[in-house]
DNA sequence: CGCCGAGTTGAACTGAATCAAGAAACGTGG
DNA sequence: CCACGTTTCTTGATTCAGTTCAACTCGGCG
């Protein structure tokens, strides 16, 4: 829990009965490696925090599952279209290792947001993050080939693949595990 | 204006007063076409909405000019990562028709958001909507092809290839002008 | 008329996907 | 602790979408 709360100050500094009142909202569960979070077709009505740990978000795509995010380690994550939009997920997610997942109920979160100009506010700044990470990626997958893509992805994770399988890996940067594999030995 | 309050008011709708003072806070000009509304290397202060007009947003890379974003008649457009982040912006704007655009400062929106509630959120779906916006065109450009891709322009803005030139429809799909080309001679 | 920018067409090239085997690592039961 | 099967990863050959480079067409317009 304190390192969601620092995660949270980090983005934007609430008074302490802010702070409170928005930790509140967050429940959390130890899940065993393997577990869903989340299945394809439900509506997501959670934000959720890793702690130690990792989750995958992934989807079925034309009887391919294509790996939409990793989440390693004290970090963030959501169906962000089902979660704003009210609508069934494509996505699902489950945990690639046993993890502390913190999750925080859309309806707790909107009713905050009613009664407390702060909260809404930090809610705001999430969601900024989101979007300059948004625009980040996108210009990465745009502009950059396998292997630049693949160095990115080791200089903000190092230890990444120790423990995410390659095919989640290689799914994740947008291209086969078969590149990956040749990008990985090249040199 | 009438255009830009509706385009608010399909976001949030915002009580009368908020509404008012939200609007007071825009400033309109006039631009003719060709004319340039940010440079590359400035801190973008704004945030933008186009009248009846066209405008894009577009940087160097490697010596080539990359179309980042096209924005026509009646929508908004800005520099993300500049405008929130406050640093110098890689991206220009210029209008590819006479506009009129209507912009709002950053300093003025913070001001109010710290002031209403209402306003702060009301941001805060303008930030989402442009997050949704961003992962759609982010599946879009890693899984859709060329074809698919300029279909889908198409679709949201019939009229586009009327109004501005193939090179820059090209680079804002992610495509070379040939490409652009022959994908729409194909058949 | 000749030039100029915008768009098209053709041919060669390239990065990554696909298809197809293998090799290595992993774990489960004997 | 080993043997076996399964999953994970690597390697090779081929194919393909899209890029690059170069030449060409077309429609203004001074």
């Amino acid at each position: 829990m304190e390192e969601l709360s620092a995660r949270i100050a980090l983005m934007y500094p609430l008074s302490e009965p802010a702070m409170a009142q928005f930790l509140s909202i967050w429940k959390s569960t130890t899940y065993e490696k393997g577990a869903h979070l989340l299945k394809a077709g439900q509506v997501s009505n959670y934000m959720y925090f890793v702690g130690k740990g990792a989750v995958r978000i992934y989807y079925q795509k034309e009887e391919k599952e294509i790996t939409e995010w990793l989440a390693l380690d004290y970090n963030f994550f959501f169906s962000i279209q089902s979660f704003f939009q009210r609508v069934p997920s494509r996505l699902a997610i489950h945990t690639l290792e046993t993890s502390e997942v913190f999750m925080m109920h859309h309806d707790d979160l909107m009713q905050l947001c009613e009664q407390s100009h702060e909260i809404e506010k930090l809610f705001r700044k999430m969601i900024t993050t989101s979007l300059i990470l948004s625009q980040i990626r996108m210009e990465s997958i745009q502009f950059e080939n396998a292997h630049q893509r693949y160095q990115r992805l080791l200089n903000g994770s190092p230890d990444i693949l120790k423990r995410v399988p390659l095919s989640y890996i290689a799914s994740f940067l947008g291209i086969t595990q078969e590149t990956l594999s040749r990008v990985r030995n090249a040199r």
